[in-house]
Parts: structure tokens; C-alpha cells; sequence
DNA sequence: CGAACGACCTGTTCGC
DNA sequence: TGCGAACAGGTCGTTC
């Protein structure tokens, strides 16, 4: 479930919560996670997001790394109220404890020591800018909604966010990367940083089952335009939402504004 | 290089 | 009502 917009929310909550505490107990209780060493005595230095990962480092130089793919969350518990279903793994401090929720099992977490000189990945709420994209998509075939899902290129973007931000720049999903303008790529800069921005300052989407650290709904499902929208009008032109499948995702687009 | 598909999992919603 | 199919915010690997 969790997009950028998410993920993020999820580490500007941490990051209050969590930084300079001590872990007192690590509780997996999903097999899937088992052999995730130890962490406790260790003092949490830092919380940062990297694309969709959260990354908790450690004062020793460790770093727990956990991505939430499509169904985790997580939830900050002041006391210790019954665990709720689905809980994965709790990771307890003097103040609280975050317990991990993922009905379908895909969550990630793996320690790993800190690794100076990886690569900076682009960040979209920090760097969305014409010039790069287009450099980047030069020649590239493939669908624009692809392009801007990969991983490897801009890091954070999902479903949600893609097709909402292709609607808002009035490019077709199934356009070659490699064929837009630079004007179009302007479009979709300015789409995707103001989009990304707003949905981050509302604590995200909650389509269905999104919830922040404090089990409180986000907010950005009230400006969807086209997302889960099939059928509704396009806020833009009147015309119907149509839902199409592109390369296994349902996609999202307004026919009329996105040729 | 890229498209298509299956895996990984479980829960919810939809259509008949 | 019941039941199976389709679908879900993400990613990886394989095959064509």
C-alpha cells in the first residue's frame, strides 16, 4: 500500500517517536522475519526514507531496513494494547513500542551495516525536475506510467501516485518515455512535485486500509481525480474515467485529456 | 530492451 | 445467500 507520500509520513512520525531511544525488546512473530539479529540495547540515531524503504540506523553502525510493500503499516502503541491481527514483528521502547501490521506477508526487514558511498537515489519530493527526466528517458520505449514506477530511476512513486500525476500533466500512460517533449516533462515535474507534496502534508491516501503511525486515516483520497475513479467524470473535461490494464496495473487515465 | 506472466500472500469486493 | 473470480498500494524472476 504505502507510496512515497506514505512512507514518508511514516518517518517524519518515527523520527519523533523513535530517535535516541533504546530498543528494549524485538519481538518477530512471523516466521518469514525470523534471523533478523538483535537490535536490543541499541540506540536509534536516525530515521530516513530511501524511495519506499524506511531505514533505521543505529548508533553501532547497523542499519534496519524495512520495506512495507504492498499491505504493511505500522503503529506506534503507547501501552501495551492486545496485539492486533496480522502483526509481523513489535519492536519495544521505554516510551511505546511500533508494531508491524501485514495481512499479506510481503513486508521486508534486513540489518545491514551502513554503506557509505551508495548511491544517492533520486528522490521525487527533492529532485523531479524536466532536464533529468527527460535525459533519463531518452530512447527508452517503454510506457511513460512504467518509467515513472521504476524503481531504479525515481524511487518512491506507485500506482496511485503514477496515474494521478499523468492526469494532472495530460499525457497518456502508454506514451514512450522516450517520446516526451521537454514541455511534457515540465508537466510532469510540476505534477509530481506538487502532487507528492500535498499528499505528504495530508499523511497520505487511505483508498482502503491506509492508516499512519497513530492510526489515523491520511487524507489525499479526497484529491484523487482519476485513481479507483473508472467510470466517474474527470474532474478536468467531464468525460469518463476509464481503467485499462497496463503491464499487470490497473491504470487510470481520462481518454479525453490523456491521448 | 521491454512485454507478459507467475510468484510471493491474504483479504475484500464483484458478478452470477 | 453462496461461491468463485477478480482485484489490491510492490517487487522479483523467467520466458519470449
Amino acid at each position: 500500500m504505502p507510496e512515497l507520500p506514505e512512507v514518508e509520513t511514516l518517518c517524519r512520525q518515527l523520527k519523533k517517536v523513535i530517535v535516541n531511544t533504546e530498543v528494549q525488546e524485538l519481538v518477530i512473530l512471523d516466521s518469514k522475519l525470523n534471523h533478523v539479529g538483535r537490535l536490543v540495547g541499541w540506540q536509534i540515531l536516525s530515521v530516513r526514507r530511501r524511495g519506499k524503504f524506511l531505514e533505521l540506523g543505529f548508533e553501532n553502525g547497523e542499519i534496519l531496513n524495512l520495506h512495507l510493500r504492498m499491505s504493511g503499516r505500522l503503529l506506534w502503541q503507547r501501552h501495551q494494547d492486545a496485539l492486533p491481527v496480522h502483526t509481523r514483528f513489535q519492536i519495544s521502547f521505554s516510551k511505546g513500542r511500533i508494531i508491524c501490521i501485514d495481512p499479506r506477508r510481503f513486508a521486508t526487514l534486513s540489518l545491514q551495516k551502513r554503506q557509505d558511498g551508495s548511491p544517492p537515489i533520486a528522490d521525487p519530493l527533492k529532485n523531479f525536475h524536466a532536464p533529468s527526466l527527460r535525459k533519463t528517458a531518452q530512447g527508452r520505449r517503454l510506457p511513460v506510467k512504467s518509467f515513472l514506477l521504476d524503481q531504479n530511476t525515481i524511487a518512491g512513486i506507485g500506482n496511485i501516485y503514477a496515474c494521478e500525476i499523468l492526469h494532472r500533466a495530460s499525457i497518456s500512460p502508454w506514451r514512450k518515455a522516450g517520446s516526451l517533449s521537454f514541455k511534457e516533462w515540465q508537466r510532469v515535474a510540476a505534477a509530481g512535485l506538487s502532487i507528492l507534496r500535498k499528499a505528504t502534508a495530508c499523511r497520505g491516501t487511505s483508498v482502503s486500509d491506509w492508516l499512519d503511525l497513530h492510526g489515523k486515516k491520511g487524507e489525499y483520497q479526497h484529491h484523487l481525480t482519476v485513481y479507483g475513479r473508472a467510470g466517474c467524470a474527470c474532474p478536468h473535461c467531464g468525460e469518463k474515467v476509464q481503467r485499462m490494464v497496463l503491464s499487470g496495473r490497473g491504470t487510470y487515465f481520462c481518454p479525453s485529456c490523456q491521448k
